[in-house]
DNA sequence: CGGCGATGTTTTATGCTTAAACTTTCCCGG
DNA sequence: CCGGGAAAGTTTAAGCATAAAACATCGCCG
């Protein structure tokens, strides 16, 4: 009933707390939409999902000789169990191959197949050009200064510890 | 065979495209780890998740009779189905109520209860401070400009399209 | 050699998320 | 009345995600 200092319009606090919470659902909210976006252009053109995309997109940039399962998982940036279901299911579709290691018994490499490549590249301008639209309100200077302030909060992220 | 326009480090294509493909993963990443992060210690502290405290966020700034599931859905942005789950395990853990509408049978309305506003104010502070520390490497002034460039992106976003 | 800690991957349990199908209820025009 | 949409919510099937435990293999040290 007497609450209200985190409800938008309270005074007690100072602003600074105010404006990086601020930041940080701006933030949220925006990148929730653009995934979203680019999640249902994906489904809609090409049956597609955003994590097999960009495990297509991760394969596609590796040598030939593809890459383990643990080095995917890493640039991906998630867990190894999630790896392993999405590149069942893509192995399954036949975009990705995946055979073990003959050097280390314990290790699988996973590269992109035919069929992963011709799909990625189909993929990719139609993609830049789905970002394009949603970034079309920025100018130049806007978008400039944007990336580089997200690659200072990304450091910044990074050096906060734990 | 012959394409490389996308990797990179080619140079067929002007570097709008590639800025604007940039400003999109480093808003990814960004978002990603400071959503990781506020997850983890979520779950730490308290043993909840990301979606639960929003929705008691959500509950806890709406009026005293609650909301239906509806406005609930359309508030956290999740679909109806969702929604349905999220209140499900809250309401078993005892931090929202859920009763019937007496004016309308197809309607449920929930609201916190007195567990779940107790947890949620507990959790208020500590938040603000988890996103306050992971900011802690921009000054004031990118800080601001930060916030008012997503809030930018986030209106372009939504006057583009579809 | 033989054990043992380190490393790479999969499995398991749980939870979040959506789209689509379905159920119930409401309301409105005849 | 009543018949047919429209609206509110739930269920279902599939996929994505994590942490933690289990499993398999490696490499090394004694």
């Amino acid at each position: 009933m007497d609450r209200r200092a985190e409800d938008g319009v309270g005074d007690g606090v100072g602003d600074d707390d105010r404006i990086e919470l601020r930041l940080w659902l701006r933030l949220f909210a925006a990148a929730g939409l653009m995934e979203t976006r680019v999640r249902r252009h994906l489904k809609r053109r090409f049956g597609a999902t955003l994590p097999r995309f960009d495990v297509l997109a991760q394969l596609h940039r590796a040598p030939p000789e593809g890459l383990t399962m643990g080095e995917l998982s890493r640039r991906l940036m998630v867990s190894n169990g999630n790896t392993t279901g999405l590149v069942e299911r893509l192995a399954v579709e036949g975009l990705v191959e995946r055979r073990p290691d003959p050097g280390d018994r314990r290790v699988q490499r996973v590269r992109l197949g035919r069929a992963g490549r011709e799909l990625f590249e189909r993929m990719v301008p139609e993609n830049r050009r789905w970002i394009s639209d949603m970034l079309a309100g920025l100018d130049s200077d806007e978008t400039e200064q944007l990336c580089r302030l997200l690659g200072r909060l990304k450091q910044s992220v990074l050096e906060s510890n734990e």
